[in-house]
DNA sequence: TATGAATGAGACTTCATTCAT
DNA sequence: TATGAATGAAGTCTCATTCAT
């Protein structure tokens, strides 16, 4: 069976330098793949654009998967810090300000680095990355039927609630990570506001 | 200007026995892409499995990158005229069957070559195809606004119909496409009918 | 022992369709060579350039080595032809009349097709025609030293004939060749008979 | 504008394992050009007869071009060197001394590697270094030029010195370049001295 | 005889990765 | 630990030549 190759890192890097040449590769990563696309991001010059030699970055990642990993890692790692802390913010609230408080952020998730968003959506030939995506999915699949669950007597009563999930969940995902990618003038504050809005319609008139 | 890459292919086979040369090499392009995915097809391995030499290859398509834009044209092709016959039928139903109809036909174009479609979706680098996908996309936008605007008496007095088509075109299609990559089991029957009436009723809820 | 590519025709094309068809591809060979270079000059160009088909081609000539051969005959034919022309006109003049001739019939051959000319004597990797020119130019030698003998009273007594044809033929050869290549301003008329005038000073002063 | 392809190195060498290794591939390049003929000259075939693989070849010359133009600057620059010496040698000495002190000079200088020099003028496919030499020679005439205004009262008063410049030149150049192309015989001590004598006096008897 | 589709050896080049210093 | 020169497998693509129709 051939083994994937490795894509963690290869140590903690627990001191201070290494801590900044890690951020270096990471950061040099991100910008070479935003400026110039995944096939020209090559090691030898990410290392180069990240000052440093070849021979570190090998010390530091197995791996060029093992690179683009960790840029897509601490991407996701914004992403889902957004998410949780939304999710706890809205636990307690009433359905409808919830959903619009989720919708919001999804949005502003998607708003935070869209060129870097765009390129690790569109240029990445897929990684064992895709897994831990489609593991942060899934919970948040599951934590948003739990909230549905919870707030039952605010919906209608014919509603499946793990379908409402699915569906909630990917109709909101799609329609701002469709909005950022696709119709930049969303970007401007009141576009944003009438599109949450938008959203924030379509699921409330779904689940109630 | 940097030159794009060619992507078109070089001449139109018109022979015979080129014909079916170009259409092994479409073949066993899709068929690669599918069992070994984007980072194991190359031109020579593709060749090999069209049974035809790599000289042939290039004999029809300038690089590799213009032998997956045909694979990718193909299956869009084929997306398309569904969607195109589905357009013509709906044009005089009613606004519910319209939409049905409309979730039906792209969870079934979804169905056509889920394989082949996942990895086009997830692993292809995305070539200058990409553009003719976005101004299918904007025609079949258009076009349902337009549709819309025929059965306005159908709908809520409120509703932005540009915006309106956008969240529809935009749910519909990430709904049935991840539920036929991310949920096989939708593919039983009555999964798909249970989904087809869920995102249905989504939308009908939100346009009326 | 490797053998050498074949370098001649296939058949002597008698017929009249035939002797057209390799009409054409030599003149389609050296409109290219002319045009776009040696590099560039394939043979499916020259075919395509021909109006005939490669197989067509390959009826006719063995192979590409065979093709630039026969457009170099060609050309050289054209320069003995001036040559041999020249030289008996010239075997019962005195010599100054003799050598004016000679240089400027020298002239006027670099002149038939200097843009081919320089194709010629620039990019193509020699080939065994080389010997052949060689060939030509031994017995350009053998028949200057030869007149040079007929002529001896003309000349000074300490003369070496051998050597003396050795000389004037270098010296005229390369001052008519390098002046049409690198001085295209002496084709104009009276910068040519300038020329002829100083090469022909030149001889004279050396052989008198 | 269509880009000629470069020819130019990519990275001076700068550490002492890196200039070996570049000198390595500029005299494995010249003993294959020599050996084996421009058309066998791939830059595996190079990269192996200098014992480095292919990959470092490509860290320091872009091409197989530049490869060659690196060792046809080499040669180039020998034969310069020779030229500027001979030439500063010259500057102060009388008519006849120059002119056979130059003579000796290109004499010489096309024996410094015969073989090597006629692959290079005969079987390259010319480079964008032709205009280097073109340049070098340009600056050659100039250089003679100004010689011949030097010493204008030891030349007949006809003498149009320009002309009589590039006459002088291209002839002193095709003789020694003919003479120990093909007449082999002449690298012979006695036969060289009565070559030079011979070129000599063809020269000056023009001259004067 | 003509056609042109097909062939495939081989050329060029890149780039992830290793390793001597 | 850092460096960057070196590696070489692997990929893309060309083109002289063949051969079935």
């Amino acid at each position: 069976m051939a083994r994937r190759p490795l894509t963690n890192p290869r140590k903690a890097a627990s001191q201070e330098r290494s801590r900044a040449t890690v951020d270096a590769l990471i950061e040099a990563t991100a910008r070479i793949l935003v400026r110039e696309g995944f096939a020209k991001a090559s090691t030898n010059r990410i290392a180069q654009q990240a000052g440093v030699s070849v021979g570190s970055l090998y010390q530091y990642y197995p791996s060029k998967e093992a690179l683009v990993a960790a840029v897509i890692d601490r991407h996701n790692r914004e992403l889902m810090a957004r998410a949780r802390a939304a999710s706890a913010e809205v636990a307690a609230l009433p359905l409808e300000l919830a959903v619009r408080k989720l919708v919001a952020t999804a949005f502003d998730a998607h708003r935070i680095d869209p060129k870097l968003h765009r390129v690790l959506a569109e240029q990445i030939p897929r990684t064992g990355r895709l897994e831990k995506v489609a593991a942060f999915n899934r919970r948040y699949y599951d934590w948003f039927r739990e909230y549905l669950e919870d707030h039952r007597n605010e919906l209608r009563a014919t509603l499946d609630l793990e379908l409402a999930a699915f569906v909630c969940v990917t109709s909101i995902e799609a329609l701002t990570h469709t909005a950022v990618l696709h119709r930049p003038e969303v970007l401007s504050k009141e576009a944003a506001a009438t599109l949450v809005d938008e959203v924030t319609r379509l699921v409330m008139r779904y689940l109630r």
